[in-house]
DNA sequence: CAATGAACATGTTGTTCATAA
DNA sequence: TTATGAACAACATGTTCATTG
C-alpha cells in the first residue's frame, strides 16, 4: 500500500525538479490514444512533428516504454493487426487504445499530471524572474 | 572551435527535452555569487529555501558540482577564507566570485539559458493546452 | 558538527542490435 | 524497408564515505 503510494509519487515528482521525459510522453500517449488508435511509431513521427517548433524529438525507444508502461498498469491494452489492404500488406503492427478500466486510471493520471506541470511552469518562470 | 559551439549548446540544450538540473543551477549560481560572494553550503541551503514552494531541494552534491564547474570554464573564481572570527573558528571555507573575464562569458550563458527556459516553458505550456 | 569533495550507486535516456514481415 | 522490442551504452543525478578543522 505505502510502496505503491511512493512509486506513484516518485513516478510523478522523481527528484524534485522537473517532470521527467518519460512522465511527459505517458501524458501526451494518453490523449493521442483516446483521440485515435494507433501504432508506437505512428505516434513517435506524430509527437516530433507536434515538437518541431521547440526542437524536441523524442526516441522510438522511450514511445515504446512509456506505451509498455502505460499497458503494464493496466490503462492500455494492445491489439496486433495489420496496417493496410492484407492481401499486399503483412506487417503485423501494435495498436493501442483504452482498457475499461483505463479511462478512470487515465483521469487520474492526468489530474496528477496537471499539477506536476503546474509547478514546472512555476519554477521556470521563477526562474526567469530571478534571473533577468 | 567546434568542439566548443558543440559543448556549449549539448551542456544548454542536452536531448531536447527540457533543460537539464545543472545547467539550472548553473543559471541560479551565477546569480547569487553575483549578488554575494558566499560558499557551496550556503547556496545549496538559499536555494532550497528560494524553491521550498515548490519543492525542489537541489542536492549538495549537485551544487559543488556545477560551482565546480563554473571554476572550470573560468567563470568563476574560489577563495579560502576562514568564516566567522579567525579567533574562535578554523574551519576553511570555499567562496566564489567572478573572475574578471567571468562577467562576460556569464552575459553570454545567461543569453543563452533566457532561450533555453522560453523554450521549455512554451513547451509545458503546449502540453497544457494539447493534453487538457 | 559544518564543510568540501571524491567515490560510488542508481536512475534516466539514447543507441545499437535482432527479429519479423 | 517498416515496425517492434530487447540489450546495451551513455549520461545525469543522488547517496555515501573520507577528510579536515
Amino acid at each position: 500500500m505505502i510502496l505503491v503510494e511512493d512509486s506513484k509519487k516518485e513516478n510523478l515528482k522523481g527528484r524534485g525538479y522537473l517532470l521527467r521525459q518519460r512522465s511527459f510522453l505517458k501524458l501526451y500517449l494518453l490523449t493521442l490514444v483516446e483521440k485515435k488508435k494507433e501504432y508506437g511509431l505512428h505516434y513517435q513521427k506524430e509527437l516530433i512533428d507536434m515538437f518541431k517548433p521547440y526542437g524536441y524529438k523524442p526516441t522510438l525507444s522511450e514511445i515504446y516504454k512509456s506505451l509498455h508502461e502505460l499497458s503494464q498498469e493496466g490503462i492500455l491494452k494492445r491489439s496486433k493487426k495489420i496496417k493496410g489492404d492484407p492481401k499486399t500488406d503483412f506487417q503485423e503492427l501494435v495498436y493501442y487504445q483504452f482498457t475499461e478500466s483505463g479511462y478512470e486510471k487515465a483521469k487520474l493520471y492526468r489530474k496528477q499530471m496537471k499539477v506536476e506541470l503546474d509547478r514546472c511552469i512555476g519554477m521556470l518562470q521563477k526562474a526567469v524572474q530571478d534571473n533577468y
